[in-house]
DNA sequence: ACTTTATTATGTTTATTTAACACAATAAAG
DNA sequence: CTTTATTGTGTTAAATAAACATAATAAAGT
């Protein structure tokens, strides 16, 4: 961490929509289960979402993918509005993790900045929240200058989160299972080529609910989307499955019209 | 209009959080369709939504009801926050319509409020869009100073609309209908009591299709969410309908849990 | 009394979907 | 030859969807 990150966020922020911010709830999936990108912030176990400000002449969906181009080195990731978190009650008072890790923070910033930087940051935020689905093999998590880390962290071990990004995570989780039809789940969060138990497992993960193995064969292999290729061999003692991929023309149509999996 | 109606708005504008505006799309369900409630602006032909702005400490939420209440006479409407628009060019220069609006706007604007004005419309506004749900009998359109009418308008039959406007409707109609099993439609659309033809024509409204009547009658009977009164006595030559109402903690889990009458 | 009409409630049929469980051929590796 | 998970299909019962039909009902006009 160096001073000239501080300077580029000070000088930076005359060029921000005032009053305006982004958050992003990234999810990847891994070793079987739903994963989200997390960032931790320094000397604190405080964890937070991915997020920024909104350049003056950039549309909200860029600024997204610049954010997300820092934090994983992915470009066009796969983005969509869920919801604004506009309350009054969301500013960095909003509760005592949210206070200890502002201090935290302001505590490591240079005090020529401090006037700036307090200015700006208790502002009334009106966030705007988008899901980002990820491959996440094709991500690689990087942290901010002001977090620790970066990482997949499973939705079902959340740790502590600032501000409300708790209750982005449990909207943008709803979100994504009402609708499951809607969104391309299966392109965007697995790698090019998978497995029929892979893509099971994800649906699985996102309902929280198990399926019939061999009804969603069936219905998968009746929708017409997947392409097989060879198998993976992975040295386990068992025939190998088939790795198929995603027919992107009719897997759009189907998506296009909430025609389901499920 | 007077003087003060300007004075107000100058004044007021202080207490708006910058750059933010609130659109609502609010649906009336009439003569068996869907109809939405439009400003029409003086001296032109141009239709709006209702909106407004955010004032420092209010809930966006708090704020919508507030306009919605000035615009039909009516508290505790229905509403859901549904998108956010926030591109760098829907502003009154996005189309020759909106500048026109703007301009005949303008020219009765009192000179002296010009320069603030002008500075506050010229901001790029981020406009968090509602869809509110009401029983049109409640509600008594009415007019806010910058429009000459408002009125409920057939969806199918819309306007020129200013600005963005027309595609914050097309966006909004998407959402009721791919939302229509978790939006309490027949609760808040139809009248204390109705017919069931008016219900199954308000479903069919949304969607834009024909529903089979005896099947319709079937399924909405088994959901055990209405409750059946004495007839309405049309004075037509027939068999006078039953009027239902709703049993609202039926209706209430039916939705949450997004359990369908389509 | 008889007619016209839309409502109401139920009937019927066919096709499709869902859900749960079962099974046997397959093939990779020990 | 054994162990194992994969794969594709089979089966069955129950539920749902879709389309169409029917007959009793009752309001109002003649």
């Amino acid at each position: 961490m160096n001073e000239t990150d501080f300077l580029s966020l000070e000088s930076r922020i005359k060029t921000f929509v005032p009053g305006i911010s982004l958050d992003c709830a990234v999810f990847g999936y891994q070793d079987r289960s739903l994963h989200i990108l997390l960032l931790k912030y320094r000397h604190t176990d405080a964890w937070a979402l991915p997020g920024g400000f909104l350049p003056a002449n950039s549309e909200m969906e860029e600024a997204v993918h610049h954010i997300l181009e820092e934090r994983t080195g992915a470009k066009n990731i796969y983005l969509t509005q869920f919801y604004t978190f506009s309350s009054i009650k969301r500013g960095w008072n909003c509760n005592e993790l949210s206070r200890r890790t502002f201090g935290s923070a302001r505590s490591i910033w240079p005090k020529e900045f401090l006037p700036t930087l307090d200015r700006w940051f208790n502002q009334r935020f009106i966030s705007t929240a988008f899901v980002a689905l990820v491959d996440a093999k094709k991500v690689t998590p990087n942290p901010d200058f002001i977090s620790e880390a970066c990482l997949w962290v499973p939705v079902k071990e959340l740790p502590q989160l600032i501000l409300d990004h708790g209750v982005m995570i449990e909207k943008a989780l709803e979100y994504l299972r009402t609708r499951i039809n809607y969104l391309p789940i299966g392109k965007e969060l697995l790698d090019e080529k998978f497995t029929m138990v892979d893509l099971q497992a994800l649906y699985e993960a996102i309902l929280g609910k198990q399926l019939d193995r061999g009804n969603f064969y069936r219905k998968i292999m009746k929708l017409n989307m997947l392409k097989r290729h060879e198998k993976l061999m992975t040295g386990a003692q068992n025939k190998a499955p088939y790795l198929y991929s995603i027919d992107d023309k009719v897997y759009d149509q189907l998506i296009k019209n909430g025609i389901g999996f499920i």
